[in-house]
DNA sequence: TCGCCGATGTTCT
DNA sequence: GAACATCGGCGAT
C-alpha cells in the first residue's frame, strides 16, 4: 500500500476505522496473526485517555495517524492502540484480540502457555505474545518490526457492544468484533 | 464458572 | 490518596 494510501486509511473517526480493521493481519517482527476486536476511543469521549488534554503519556495520540500509542494499563501490562484522525484531536483504536497465526512457538513461549485460545485474547495478553512495549510506542505501523495486511475483498462479518473494563462512558456500543471467532477476550452477547 | 484480590506506573482530584 | 482501556491465581459454588 502507498503511504498516502496508508494514512487515508488510519485517517478516519475512530468507530469506522475500528470496524474496518477486523479482519486485518498484524504481525510484529514476525509473530501475530487475525485482529478479532478492537474498541473505538474518541476525542470527547469520556473513557478516551486523551479526554481531559494532552499529557505526556497519551502524546501519541496527537500524532499522525497510522502510529502506534502503546501505553501501560494497571502498572502491569501494554496495551497497543492504533492513532487515527488527526483533525479529531486524539482519538485511537485499542486492540483487544488476534487469532494467533504467524509465530505461534515464540508467542507461546513469551505467554507460558499452550492454549492458542489464550495467547492474543485480551489487550495485555496480545502484547506480551507479541513483544510489545513502551519502545514501541510512536512508530508507524507502515514500517518494521510492524507488519499490518488490511483485508481484501468485501467487510466480513461484525458484531458490536459495549467496551470492557471502563467506567464512563460505558453505554457506547464502541466494542466491534469478528462475528463468530473463537478468539474474543470476552463473548459479545447476542 | 464466579468473584475477590494483588501487582504496580501514571494521571487525576 | 484514588482511580485505572488488565491479568492470573485462588477458593467457593
Amino acid at each position: 500500500m502507498s503511504r498516502s494510501a496508508f494514512a487515508a486509511f488510519f485517517a478516519r473517526n475512530p468507530r469506522t476505522l475500528a470496524r474496518a480493521l477486523i479482519g486485518s493481519v498484524l504481525e510484529v517482527d514476525g509473530c501475530g496473526g487475525i485482529i478479532v476486536e478492537a474498541e473505538a476511543y474518541a476525542h470527547n469521549d469520556p473513557a478516551s485517555h486523551s479526554y481531559t488534554g494532552r499529557n505526556s503519556r497519551n502524546a501519541r495520540m496527537f500524532g499522525p495517524p497510522g502510529t502506534a500509542y502503546v501505553y501501560r494499563s494497571y502498572g502491569v501490562h501494554w496495551c497497543l492502540n492504533f492513532v487515527c484522525d488527526p483533525k479529531q484531536r486524539g482519538c485511537a483504536v485499542l486492540i483487544r484480540a488476534l487469532e494467533p497465526t504467524k509465530g505461534l512457538d515464540r508467542m507461546r513461549a513469551r505467554r507460558g502457555t499452550d492454549n492458542i485460545r489464550q495467547l492474543c485474547s485480551g489487550p495485555g495478553k496480545l502484547t506480551k505474545a507479541l513483544g510489545i512495549t513502551g519502545a514501541l510506542d510512536g512508530l508507524s505501523l507502515d514500517a518494521r518490526p510492524f507488519k499490518l495486511t488490511l483485508p481484501k475483498g468485501p467487510l466480513p462479518p461484525i458484531v458490536t457492544g459495549p467496551r470492557i473494563g471502563i467506567t464512563r462512558a460505558v453505554e457506547q456500543p464502541w466494542r466491534f468484533g469478528l462475528k463468530g471467532s473463537r478468539f474474543h477476550s470476552r463473548r459479545f452477547a447476542k
